[in-house]
DNA sequence: ACTACGATCTACT
DNA sequence: GTAGATCGTAGTG
């Protein structure tokens, strides 16, 4: 059953939902990316519904934020799309492999965006799976990489704005019910060390990463530091 | 034009 | 636990 629903079986009807609108992302993206936690995210790629609850964000800021694509050089091509319009998707490609989803928030002109790192899998599981090769339930959605494998989500994406492209974000529904955790972003080489990360306490879907820097070598890896 | 590097994930040991 | 994949972006020449 979802630890988040409390449903037996996973499941979501759009029609039935609260789209979040444009004032919820024009405002802090940190607050933003704070009460993204519990929402659920849709998508219709290639024509078959699939969501997840957000159980998982990091929040990028403007110039102040050296983590950030959009830290000290100001707007260039590829940031650009951060200090769009609040509830526009901001996808990019990383290590040659993985797409990366992003929401837009604060004013137009201003640059801050929510990247989302792991969902609690809702509807459209079977088409989650044949997308991921069958990996098990919680190797779906518990990752950015992933999760925007699992929803069809690519560079087609980038730049629409939500509910206007294949994606939405659903208002949620068990905001008092939710226990938030912090920490520091994960695979930052600068920046790692701020309280920007946020998560549902205790769920077992959050992806797992480094908090740390990189290390000197160029492919890293390591734990999150606290697995036991 | 060329080079360096990254908001990651998978596979194999 | 550790190494490799793989390519867009941006900085430099």
């Amino acid at each position: 059953m979802s630890l988040v629903t409390g449903a037996d079986t996973p499941q979501f009807e759009p029609s039935t939902a609260a789209p979040l609108d444009t004032a919820f992302f024009a405002r802090e993206t940190s607050q933003v990316a704070r009460d993204l936690l519990g929402c659920v995210l849709a998508s219709t790629s290639g024509g078959r519904l699939t969501a997840g609850v957000i159980i998982e964000t990091e929040a990028y800021l403007g110039s102040d934020d050296p983590g950030s694509h959009a830290a000290t050089r100001g707007m260039t091509k590829r940031n650009e799309v951060m200090y769009r319009a609040p509830g526009t998707v901001y996808v990019y490609f990383t290590y040659g492999n993985h797409h990366m989803l992003n929401l837009v928030c604060e004013p137009a002109g201003v640059a801050g965006a929510v990247l989302i790192r792991a969902l609690e899998p809702l509807a459209g599981i079977e088409v989650m799976q044949s997308r991921r090769a069958g990996r098990p339930l919680r190797e779906l959605c518990s990752g950015p990489g992933r999760l925007a494998q699992a929803l069809g989500i690519d560079l087609v994406d980038n730049g629409s704005l939500l509910g206007e492209g294949r994606l939405q974000v659903y208002d949620c529904l068990h905001h008092e019910e939710r226990k938030v955790a912090v920490t520091g972003r994960i695979g930052l080489s600068q920046g790692h060390e701020l309280p920007l990360r946020f998560h549902l306490e205790a769920h077992p879907l959050v992806s797992r990463g480094r908090t740390g820097p990189r290390p000197a070598g160029r492919h890293g890896s390591g734990g999150e530091g606290s697995k036991a």
